[in-house]
DNA sequence: CTTTACTAGTGTGTAAGATACACTTTAAAA
DNA sequence: TTTTAAAGTGTATCTTACACACTAGTAAAG
């Protein structure tokens, strides 16, 4: 009957999936969207590809993984050759797949978004002559299928910005108000009214408001606020606090 | 200098990320989390592992990515070889990559999760002898991570039917308000008010009440609905409508 | 035919959170 | 001392979330 062939139709394919085959071994390669904040807008680093294929053109940062490491070690080890940097916050986005997405070989790819504060990583050798900060809207055409990764980015930022406090990982340790505010207008993609912004932040109260200012814009001088991750993390295990912008 | 010596190492990096070495090719496999409901209670679809490694053990449904096919494409082949089921909801979720989470061989795994109505499919295919229903609290240990990915998925299905309608996949076309609350209640794992479940169902105003009514679980009858694709759809694309429950 | 039993269905008041909105303060520079 | 430019601050209103209890309808039992 039908349920019993299927059956052992199912149970035949069962091994059939399950003896692998050399050929079907396949390469797998790891690719960085490294968002970065220089106090005014964020922005991604793209390198200008000095091998083939695609000589010449701009792509994210990527690599290969090694039978030696996992997927989070490969993205890490990527991101510290290419541009001296570690202690990262880093996090898998999703994996690319489609069949000639690079058309040298069959290659799938891991993308994994990276968050920096540019200024102060800026001697860390980001200055790989080829490599370049863009303007979220300003970023040339890549290759493959690397803009959509970046799409898929900041759609995923977007939605972890708001209910996880990640932007303070493309801060400087020391920031002001305003400073804040900017990350997220930046982030969202739209202006925020400035004391509703202040209330909501102060209400999350896991800043701490330092005696400090910084006069480098104004000439009053703004507060420096420190963000406060012991509170968060003793909030977050005993009241399931949801850090909510 | 510094940065220039970073520089030329970085290049010659760059050449050796990207001159890959057939040594690091990878087998890429598929795992899939099949949540069911039964108009009562969330569940998994399990198998009994009947091939080494771990013979006997319960594992989740999975198999190896092909060279001629994208990962989107395996899921969907894995899904219907081992239980006949086609034209199913399911979304990407992580990639597994434990150096020795499978301890036969060096395999990378990326797991998707499925959503289907139980009932519907009750004679698809799905009674192959090794396969089974469990209760997300009474699944039993797994092969590999796989305890791991359901983890996730059941996270991610969660953050997901807050704010996209696809609750109505593991639902009959036709629906009771109670069926639907008991799917959300079952989901989120925690009880909620009929009366404001239902005010706010309406409110989202995506739903045709039918004239027609369920009679086998009350004398009086509850009316039925099903969920209105193309109004939703619309309201999405003209509005940026958010389905937020 | 009446009663019983069982689930479906319905509305409002209150509290909390989100949003809109404009003037004063401060300190450096002119 | 005046000017300038950004920082800093509070309240009223609207919207949304939540708590809460009784009536309606039908089939089965007596």
């Amino acid at each position: 009957m039908k349920i019993i062939n299927h059956l052992e139709e199912a149970q035949d394919l069962n091994m059939q999936l399950n003896f692998y085959d050399k050929e079907d071994q396949v390469l797998l390669a790891v690719d960085c969207i490294i968002f970065g904040f220089d106090k005014e807008n964020l922005k991604i680093l793209l390198i200008k590809r000095n091998f083939e294929p695609e000589k010449g053109k701009w792509s994210l940062i990527g690599g290969f993984l090694k039978k030696t490491e996992n997927l989070d070690q490969a993205a890490v080890r990527v991101l510290h050759t290419l541009t001296g940097l570690s202690d990262i916050y880093m996090e898998q986005l999703y994996t690319h797949s489609k069949i000639d997405r690079d058309p040298g070989q069959r290659t799938i790819s891991v993308s994994y978004y990276a968050l920096i504060d540019v200024e102060s990583h800026k001697f860390d050798g980001i200055q790989i002559d080829s490599a370049r900060w863009f303007e979220l809207n300003e970023a040339p055409d890549l290759i493959f299928d690397h803009n959509e990764m970046i799409q898929r980015a900041i759609a995923r930022l977007r939605r972890r910005a708001m209910t996880k406090p990640i932007g303070f990982e493309l801060l400087p340790e020391k920031f002001t108000m305003r400073q804040l505010q900017n990350l997220y207008e930046s982030i969202l993609d739209k202006k925020l009214d400035k004391r509703n912004f202040i209330n909501k932040i102060n209400s999350l109260d896991v800043l701490i408001k330092l005696d400090e200012k910084d006069m480098t814009v104004s000439r009053k001088g703004a507060y420096l606020y420190v963000f406060d991750k012991e509170k968060y993390n003793k909030k977050v295990e005993e009241d399931g606090f949801i850090f909510k912008i």
